[in-house]
DNA sequence: AAGTCGGTCAACCGCCTCCCG
DNA sequence: ACGGGAGGCGGTTGACCGACT
């Protein structure tokens, strides 16, 4: 017993559309001002279609809001940033190019930009570089600043989705008045990607913060500074109280945008994080466990083409942070 | 000129998720 | 809570076309 298909097949037309099937689809879209049920669709408009390609010929051709014509540069990068962020996820990466769809990402994928990678000594996969002996290395210092590059890169184009989508968003942590890029960046399609993705090839040994996640207790102060480093480039204090072991510092994000993050000093190298939520409303489980997240992010991906190393922000600023712990407020 | 090959892209297939009754 | 239907999504196919032999 198969699968039931998506519609009764007899008598329906298949392969390409003719322009007379195109002008009876767009004018019942505009006549009915939507498309209504797909299934119902094509008896209602007298199409011999089923509804499957009635939704894929709209959605990918005869949409009004369709970009034509062939993909800029920037395009170019952006799909290959987030691809290798995503990864095959066509849908999510074709909501932060307006006018493009799904199809026709995957095929530019498929038909130049993997091959692109390839040739240019990078696995498409994993958007790791192949070393001689054919395998993908491991993270590097540059990788790992180059990946937060592409993170901030992401976050730019989910900040415009976010500004677009606004107005259908009820989440306190999306509002615009909220500063705090991080957590509009978590909760958005972007950010999901980062709160599904597992912390593969990390032991709990050699991954402190996602252990002091589930433990609720800090990682390894160190691993974390050094992580953060990687993000933010360069801070000043704004406030300071010895007696709480806590300091207000503003940092640079890649962009230049001011960050205004709790640092939490201590000399130990674990930390209770117990009392973080009584001094901060704005800091929830959810954020704090999307900030482990973030900074327990595998450092995997390879942009070494599209951008430049930005290796002396990322140790310099580790090393003044030695010896403290950063939660975004 | 004819055949072959490779690239492109629209369209299809089937699985998955979500929503609604 | 559950099941079925509808829509969404990613992988794949195949027709078409131009370049090359």
């Amino acid at each position: 017993m198969g699968r039931t298909p998506c519609c009764d097949k007899k008598g329906l037309k298949r392969g390409p559309w003719t322009p007379d099937e195109d002008e009876i689809l767009v004018n019942y879209i505009n006549k009915n001002k939507g498309h209504g049920s797909w299934r119902t669709l094509p008896h209602h408009a007298g199409l011999l279609r089923c509804g499957k390609s009635c939704r894929l010929r709209w959605t990918n051709y005869l949409r009004p809001d369709i970009k034509r014509g062939p993909f800029t540069d920037e395009e170019e990068k952006l799909i290959i940033q987030l691809h290798g962020m995503l990864g095959n996820r066509w849908a999510a990466i074709a909501s932060q190019l307006p006018g493009r769809t799904d199809n026709e990402i995957k095929n530019l994928w498929n038909t130049h930009l993997r091959k692109r990678l390839i040739r240019m000594g990078v696995n498409p996969q994993n958007h790791e570089p192949f070393t001689s002996d054919g395998s993908t290395s491991k993270a590097s210092a540059s990788i790992a600043t180059r990946h937060m590059a592409q993170w901030e890169s992401a976050r730019l184009e989910a900040e415009a989705r976010l500004s677009r989508e606004s107005s259908n968003v009820s989440t306190p942590l999306l509002d615009k008045s909220d500063s705090d890029y991080f957590l509009r960046l978590w909760y958005s399609e972007v950010g999901e990607s980062f709160r599904k993705f597992p912390t593969a090839g990390k032991t709990p040994s050699d991954s402190p913060i996602s252990e002091a996640s589930s433990s609720g207790k800090c990682g390894s102060i160190s691993a974390v500074t050094t992580e953060i480093g990687h993000c933010l480039m360069g801070s000043s204090t704004i406030a300071g109280n010895q007696d709480e072991d806590i300091e207000y510092k503003v940092f640079k994000s890649i962009t230049g945008e001011d960050m205004v993050y709790r640092i939490y000093k201590s000399n130990t190298e674990n930390v209770t994080r117990g009392s973080d939520s009584s001094s901060s409303n704005k800091l929830d489980d959810s954020s704090e466990s999307a900030m482990d997240l973030l900074l327990d992010y595998p450092i995997n991906n390879d942009m070494s083409f599209l951008e430049d190393d930005m290796n002396d922000y990322a140790t310099s600023t580790s090393a003044k942070l030695e010896n403290a712990f950063i939660c975004p407020l």
